[in-house]
DNA sequence: CTCCAATTATTGATGCGTCAAGTTACGACC
DNA sequence: GGTCGTAACTTGACGCATCAATAATTGGAG
């Protein structure tokens, strides 16, 4: 199912594309987490974390830091480094110099694992994308995505159509 | 954060491509949740089976048909429904023919709650996507999202590593 | 020095998605 | 005409994400 029947002035062209995105943005996350959690037990942002965690001096970072580091929330990241601390990946300390901030470090059983989980996940990347896929369209793609991340960080965001009442927005009787 | 630091072999092509579309991956879908959950107080999900029933004969579709239509799974999609006809967005009901199916129908506040918020949702695929790119890019994006959907679907799963293969290149020091 | 606003992180509640089990109905076989 | 296997859903439990509220600490204004 898709907005095709919704949407009878999309041509051809417009339609296949709005299709093919759909669909990849369906099946493309749910491929990588599913390899992930079969081969290492790991969800893909447990292992976006690990890694950006790993590259960092002394594996070490600060909560706020890491959460930057992987366009995430804090929140979120407090509950995520929870899960990793209980299962010993990751080690998790006051900070020195504020002791406000935590500082959270790769333990060595988190290293190992990482070093484990790696190479199968770079292999799926390359399998289900970019060796799939000519040095043409690989430009194309990074063109393509490039011009809509434009759009969606944007910020003259156009507040399309708030023609209802804004006070409820679900409830307003016809 | 990204693979970029973990496939030095990823080379400057690779490396865009697969950096924007992980950037698209991870934004895009928040922003249509966002607008339609701001404009209608519908989840994509949501929107996508009650749009699949507005086009059904008699606004009515077997749970099963209904799933299939939307891509989905039999548990999801009762409890969608569940929610849904807790707000009066449809009605099920046993079917006549055969007493184990069910059949979901779009209530007329449904249809009245679905047809306000569309333009919306239709204006924010616009915007974001189909009118940002030039009829080249839509011809390319279509193409290359054909390819990784025919990867994603392809049968051929190369079973990448129950054996863990510790080919690892770099190692920081901890 | 004290008070207060801002920064940093954690916790608890709630919502959605998935998995495993359970329920009811159909169909066919003996 | 029982009962056995299957089909069509539903339900409950659990995991992860987000939001709102809280706690602890810092830095600066007076």
């Amino acid at each position: 199912m898709s907005l095709k029947r919704l949407v009878p002035r999309m041509d051809e062209s417009e339609s296949r594309a709005w299709l093919g995105l759909t669909g990849v943005l369906q099946l493309l996350p749910g491929a990588l987490e599913t390899q992930l959690q079969r081969d290492a037990g790991l969800t893909h942002f447990e292992f976006v974390v690990l890694s950006a965690l790993r590259f960092a001096p002394d594996s070490t970072m600060r909560m706020s830091a890491l959460a930057a580091a992987t366009d995430s929330t804090l929140t979120r990241l407090s509950h995520v480094c929870s899960r990793l601390e209980k299962r010993d990946l990751v080690e998790r300390s006051s900070s020195p110099g504020d002791k406000r901030a935590t500082d959270v470090r790769l333990s060595s059983h988190g290293r190992r694992e990482l070093i484990l989980a790696t190479p199968a996940h770079i292999a799926s990347v390359r399998r289900l994308v970019i060796d799939a896929l000519t040095p043409e369209q690989l430009e194309s793609l990074a063109n393509v995505t490039e011009t809509i991340l434009a759009q969606l960080t944007d910020g003259t965001h156009c507040e399309t159509a708030l023609t209802r009442d804004p006070a409820s927005p679900s409830e307003p009787a016809g």
